[in-house]
DNA sequence: ACATGAAATCTAGCGCTGACAGAAAACAGG
DNA sequence: CCTGTTTTCTGTCAGCGCTAGATTTCATGT
């Protein structure tokens, strides 16, 4: 009996994270207007009032897939930061991966950063994984540089606005590596 | 008989205008989740068709009320940066005026700049007021200034990435100063 | 002054949406 | 096999953007 208790669980907790995946896969296959809670529910083949057993509503599903993408972008940024031998070099690859990030996984991105949410920034119930992706600029910064968190905030803003309006067309595609490299030459530790 | 044409053009033209105002006050009162064609109707006291006689759906009134809004900020950015005494504290005041402008009327910036749009930026049928914006932060930098375009480009991706990540809660309220004036200073002219 | 025809406007409705109440089905335990 | 709980589904609600077709308004010609 508590067997059977676990094994429900299980599957509740597999199909939790089917509809994750599938939300997801459907905003980055069409974006997030086609997925309304009908299409997901088809798409997971349970009906739609099961989307609300696991989730509150629309948005929370929007917010899971979001902190999934958290973790994908800290790792992402961690490693572009690895790979590179000296700390000038490391700001600039962890802001080339963020905009790499931005532009390959476009609706992952709106999910986490651009659509309407409830998650804590820079706050005590930060999800981790987002404080983590933040981290990843700050130590881009002199450990001594008094002000590497205003820095990271501004890096990580620009880098932001560079994104989106590039996404929405408001910004040509083309002239991406300039406005990167110019951004990071400016913003970039000052010779110590 | 063309006296008559012309006064219903002319209440046709002032219908028009109310529209677009109604849906910025109602956008801006209670955000664009409110501003529903049913409820913009009722506002100007039509029935909801009279809408689509005017715009060819809802996307076209938001779009209208954004170039409305390039207007309003073109001549605030011109009146911030005409105040300046001289080129450094340009481009300062521009941009302290630009984040101003996005606080203050969070619902039109959001119609202007981050809602999807088909006004076409960066290119030969670019409304002239936003053009004018843009040229705003370019006559900030120096004439000699090779890459002129490039910085102001650059500028403007940062405070819009400053603009809304504060504006949906992700980066927190305070500190907004210290931003500004970090961007800045490592943005502006090195001197000549 | 009244009928006519065009123009402006409204009523009613379509196919969607997110969300939920209550019926129905599945299933573990006696 | 029956019982009671848990899970899942059917059916529905109010509201959305949008539009076809009925209705009203109104300048015109007799």
């Amino acid at each position: 009996m508590s067997a059977i208790k676990e094994r429900r669980e299980r599957e509740r907790a597999q199909r939790h994270q089917l509809i994750i995946t599938a939300a997801r896969e459907l905003a980055e296959a069409e974006g997030w207007e086609a997925v309304t809670t009908r299409r997901l529910a088809e798409r997971v083949e349970y009906s739609q009032p099961v989307l609300y057993s696991h989730f509150r509503g629309k948005d929370a599903i929007v917010r899971a897939v979001a902190i999934d993408g958290f973790g994908e972008l800290a790792a992402h940024l961690r490693r572009a930061r690895s790979a590179a031998p000296e700390p000038r070099q490391a700001l600039h690859a962890v802001c080339r991966a963020y905009l790499g990030f931005a532009t390959e996984r476009p609706a992952l991105y709106r999910a986490m950063f651009v659509m309407p949410t409830d998650v804590k920034f820079a706050h005590a119930e930060t999800p981790p994984q987002l404080r983590a992706s933040f981290d990843e600029f700050v130590s881009c910064f002199r450990p001594d540089n008094a002000r590497r968190e205003l820095s990271a905030e501004v890096v990580w803003s620009a880098l932001h606005g560079i994104a989106v309006l590039s996404d929405s067309g408001r910004i040509p595609p083309d002239g991406q590596k300039e406005r990167l490299d110019f951004l990071v030459t400016r913003l970039a530790d000052t010779a110590s």
